[in-house]
Formats: structure tokens, C-alpha cells, sequence
DNA sequence: CTGTTAGCGCCTTCAG
DNA sequence: CTGAAGGCGCTAACAG
């Protein structure tokens, strides 16, 4: 382990028998001095053979810019976590950036102390991401420095935040069906009251009525967002005499249970049922059998995104949309087929 | 947005009429010193009031010491990376650490480019994680700070790794597997030649000699990770006379594939056929039907244990062992049942 | 016990 | 075009 104290610009100026404001000026490309390609050349040469690296600490202290952005997100608990990770992470990246990640543990608050925490570090930004759509409060340390709310927003509507588009959502999920045939449209529904549950239904209502079918009130169940409520719904819905021959399932594992039921009750997906889903969880939309049919919650863009208004921010460019809907695009595999009378 | 200059400890020693220095040691808690009660109360307070926040910066700078561990990782195209980042990433979070993130593409060498950023940053140390378990050739900037190996170890041995262990992995497979009473049980393998495959089937092997039934080579088949591998070996296995009771596979998507051969051969799952799985992929395993008993790769532990490893290597103490094997445990669920005759 | 004095490594006016 | 000098916020000897 090479135990030599890192190379400084100091010790380049030195060797290579010039200033240390020399030495800054051509270690950071600066063109608007104009310093001799031979004292360039060789400042250069002596900072690779010296193996010289920038020190990040010391550059931020004397810039008053750390070049980090913090995210807090509950990591621990939430699967969907990791994909705001990846976009935000591979987005900061490209902007050579990184991003400091703080768990949350608390539902309502996103904890102050990881926000704290992150103003030691001197961040940037902070970007405070939910694992599932809804309003949270904000501690207020988060307003030091520039905040953008991820897959939640605060009732105030204070914070610039990226959510999810659940309404145009609803409509592709019925467009698939109507575009398949399908009449009678039924929907098994998330939790009652959730943004989510509201904006896909809304969503997938309208889209209806604009076609001219109308929901059929009758056709939509509340469920819970569990495989077991999907179960339930979906033999209630299906047990009817005058059955939907497609369901609309406020997410996957909703989807999943209707599966099952409709297995159990001797029908087949998509011939006697079409199903589309909501999420696109990943591993389990796919492997479903038949894939499931489903739209896309894109937790990687949200995430970049997120950091890309927060760099614009930081950068003193006001942001031009407070709230930024992120599409959810469809996902066709093979759970949706033609009515089949 | 508050936008006035954050209070430093010189403003706290001005308005509480002492010393940079006396703040400095109330505010890090020095018990070495001896402060008056009084003393440390007013520095207190007057922190507080001015809404102090230690600038991590400065202090990295002035401690030598950056409190920042780095992670290198395939974030961007794999799912198992986001595990060991959440193992890791909490780990960090209990020692008051930061995980900084950079990307890897790059299947043999772990970028140094990404090493070189965070060294830039003054990591203390760095966690190399793969996201299938192999070898991996390090660069060499990776030597000046201590390292650690997730998931992947370097040829020569150099540098501490925390492994799965794939043998005992295999073994706990193969006793769920005796446990049942089956006595004819086949394997489908992962991809010949990488570690997994070797160890998982070593493992295996090793089990059924010392339970007195040996592996019959004839019902070994090669696969190559993928589902499409498993279903087609399945049929293999499946469509023979003396076709096995129970089939230990090399990996979840491969059980997977096997799943849909027993299903087109009319074949249920336990009563005709037992499996066992290896990886436990989250949704995966635990939404295919019936619910799939599988060894578990536990990512995260990984994560977390190399952090832990890192953080004692940083502190100078030298690490136990140089390489750590991580345990699989079985997680049983439904597609293991007694042989039926 | 507390204050004084130097740096840590880098950036940035301001002169020469 | 290049050098000298000061400061970013904090820690750590070293005196008083």
C-alpha cells in the first residue's frame, strides 16, 4: 500500500519549477489565461509522473462547492428505492457529481437528521424520494439549500417535484383494452384515497367515456394493493354472470392475484381475460404467465430527473415546471388478446 | 431559500466570547479536556441558536480523513447490485460514514476511471462489487487506499474478498432435497466453468456422497443461467424413464424455466417433482407457482460485511481472514414435498 | 483550562 | 503570462 503522502499542487509547482498558480491554471484547463503549451506540457508531465490528484476536500472548501447532491430515499424498505437510486446516481454521474444517500425510516418526515447529515457534507441539493406516491412534510433544514421532491410532492406545493403520470396511465391501460375489443372493462382499484389510486382510475375513466363505452361502476372493486385483494376482487368480478372479459388492476401484484383466480376458475388469460397491470415490477410482470400487460412506473427516470432539475437549480436556473409528470408508459406482453365471444 | 453564509465556529466564538479553539472542543465532544459546565452550555447554545453546522470540508481537509468509503459497482445493469449497495449503504449510514457510488461497465477491470474519482473524493476505502461472483483484475490505483472484493476476488489473491459460499450453498440444497426422502435427484447447471456453477455443484456432490447416495452423473445437465436453458434441460431430465423425483437447479431463472417443462409434461410441482433454486431473486422466487425453496445470495450481507471489513482496515486494524464467505441459507417454500411413489 | 498560531490543499484577486 | 499573498473552516500543537 503506497503509504507517501498524496502528491499537491504545491509539490508540482515545485518540480516542475513554476507557481502554484500556474500549476491551477493548467490543471484546470483554464483557457482563459494564456499560459505557453511548453509550460502547459510540462506542468502536465510532472503532475502524471508525480501520480498528483485533485483533492476534492480542499477544492470545495476554497470554491464553496462540494460537487455533491444528497438523496434521501427508504432504502432499506423499499425495492422501488433502488431504482430512483440507479437514475439518480447514473444521472448525477454524467454530471460529474455525487450523490450522497441517506436512509429514511419515517413515513411522514423524511427524517431531518439524514437531511442534517447531508448539510454537513455541504450538498448541493437534496432530492427526497418516495417509495410510494403521496404527500410528505418536509423538514425545513431542506430548505437551505435547493430541494426536489421525487414520487411525492408536500401539500403546500413549495417544492418543485417529478411524480408519476398515474392519469395518463389509467387512459393507456384502457386504450390497450379498448383498442383490443373490449367492452366490459371491469377494475380492481389500490388502496382508496392514495394519489395513485386516484389518478389511474381517473385516468382509465376518461379514457372510456372519450371512447364512447362509459365505466360501469358496478365493474370496479376496491382492493388493497396485495396479491390477495387481486385474488378476492378478481373471483368476485369473475364468478358474475355477466363477467368483464378485461380488468384493469391498479398494479401487479394486484394483477398477480387475479391471476389465480381467474386459474381457478377455469379461465384463461388472455383468451377468456385480459389483464393489465400497473408498476411493471419488473421480475414479476415479465414472469408472469402469460407476461402480464403492464404500465410502467419509471423510478430510474424519476430519479434522474430529479437530479437534473436540481442541477438546474443549483446552477441558479430557475426551474420552469413546479411539478414535473413523469410519462408511464405501456408495456405490451401477452396478458391482453382480442374479446373472444 | 436561506441565503446568508452558515455560521463557523469563529462566529460562535465571537458571540460566546471564547476561543475558536475552546468551541472546537465542546462542539466534538472532547472529554479530554476539561471545559466549566458553564462554558460548554453557552457554546452550546449559541451553536444552536446560530444554526451551526459542521462543514465536513474543512474538517477533511484539516483531519486528513474524508469519512467517505466508495463503492464501485455494475449499478447501471444489474439488479443485484442495488442489494449490495442497500447492505452496504446501511452499514456505512451505523458508522457515520458516506458511500459514495461510481459506475462500472466494465466486465473485466472495474473501471479505474471510477477508482480515480473516488480518490479524488479521499475515500478511505474502497468496496469492488460484482454482480456475479468471478474474478476480476483491479487497477492499480485501487492499492492506495485498502480495498475490499464483494462478490468477485483478483487472481493473485492480494486483496480481502467477502464470497458467497457456493459449496455449503449446494449442500443445503441437496440435504433439503434428502430431507424430503428423494433419492434420484438431477441438477441443472449454471453457465460451466464460473464459480457459482463449480461451487453449487461441488457442494451438491459432496452432500449426496456423504448421505450415501452419490450424484448420478447422468442426471447432471448442463445449463447457462437462463430460463430457456432450464426448461430445455428439464424436458431432457423430466422426459426419461427413470427421470428424477427432485431437481436441484443452479439458479432461480433456471427452476423457472424447469417449472414450465414439469408443467408441459403434465408434471406438478412438489407431488410429481421437488425443486430447489439458488440466487432467491426477490419477486422471482417467491411469486412463481407453487412458491420456490431456494438458497439465497444474501447481496446485501456482502455489502454490509465489506463495509465492515473496509472500516476495520481503515482504522489500521488488519483484517481475521482475507477472504470471508458469506452464508447461503435455504429459504424454504413450497416446491419441496416427499417423494410419491 | 483557554487562547495563539500554524497549517491542511486549493482557488483567486492583484501585482509584476 | 506568471508569481506572491490571502482566505475557505477546522484541527492540533504549543504556550500562557
Amino acid at each position: 500500500m503506497a503509504r507517501k503522502r498524496p502528491a499537491t499542487m504545491a509539490d508540482i509547482a515545485q518540480v516542475a519549477g513554476v507557481s502554484r498558480t500556474t500549476v491551477s491554471f493548467v490543471l484546470n484547463d483554464r483557457t482563459d489565461v494564456m499560459i505557453p503549451a511548453a509550460t502547459r506540457d510540462r506542468v502536465q508531465k510532472v503532475a502524471a509522473g508525480l501520480g498528483y490528484r485533485r483533492n476534492a476536500a480542499a477544492r470545495a472548501l476554497a470554491t464553496q462547492s462540494s460537487g455533491l447532491l444528497g438523496l434521501v430515499t427508504e432504502i432499506v424498505t423499499s425495492p422501488f428505492a433502488a431504482d430512483v437510486i440507479r437514475g439518480a446516481q447514473q444521472r448525477a454521474w454524467e454530471q460529474e457529481r455525487f450523490l450522497l444517500i441517506a436512509p429514511s425510516e419515517d413515513e411522514h418526515a423524511m427524517d431531518a437528521l439524514a437531511i442534517e447529515k447531508l448539510l454537513e457534507q455541504r450538498v448541493e441539493g437534496i432530492l427526497l424520494a418516495a417509495a410510494w406516491h403521496r404527500a410528505i412534510s418536509v423538514p425545513d433544514a431542506a430548505k437551505d439549500v435547493p430541494c426536489v421532491l421525487v414520487n411525492c410532492y408536500d401539500e403546500k406545493g413549495e417544492f418543485p417535484a417529478v411524480v408519476p403520470d398515474e392519469v395518463t396511465g389509467g387512459r393507456r391501460a384502457a386504450a390497450a383494452l379498448i383498442d383490443a375489443g373490449h367492452e366490459r372493462i371491469g377494475h380492481i382499484t389500490l388502496t382508496p384515497g392514495i394519489p395513485a389510486q386516484i389518478g389511474r382510475l381517473e385516468g382509465f375513466r376518461a379514457e372510456l367515456q372519450e371512447s364512447g363505452l362509459g365505466l360501469d361502476d358496478d365493474l370496479v372493486c376496491l382492493g388493497d394493493a396485495t396479491a390477495e385483494s387481486g385474488y378476492l376482487a378478481g373471483r368476485e368480478l369473475l364468478e358474475r354472470a355477466d363477467r368483464p372479459t378485461a380488468i384493469f388492476c391498479g398494479n401487479d401484484r394486484i394483477a398477480m392475484g387475479l391471476y389465480d383466480a381467474a386459474k381457478d376458475l377455469g379461465l384463461s388469460i388472455p383468451g377468456d381475460l385480459s389483464v393489465v397491470g400497473f408498476d411493471d415490477q419488473e421480475i414479476l410482470a415479465a414472469y408472469l404467465r402469460p407476461k402480464l400487460t403492464t404500465v410502467a412506473l419509471p423510478f430510474a427516470g424519476m430519479g434522474a430527473a430529479g437530479v437534473s432539475m436540481l442541477t438546474s437549480l443549483t446552477a441558479g436556473r430557475p426551474i420552469q415546471d413546479a411539478r414535473v409528470l413523469i410519462d408511464c408508459p405501456l408495456r405490451t406482453r401477452s396478458s391482453v388478446g382480442p374479446v373472444i365471444p
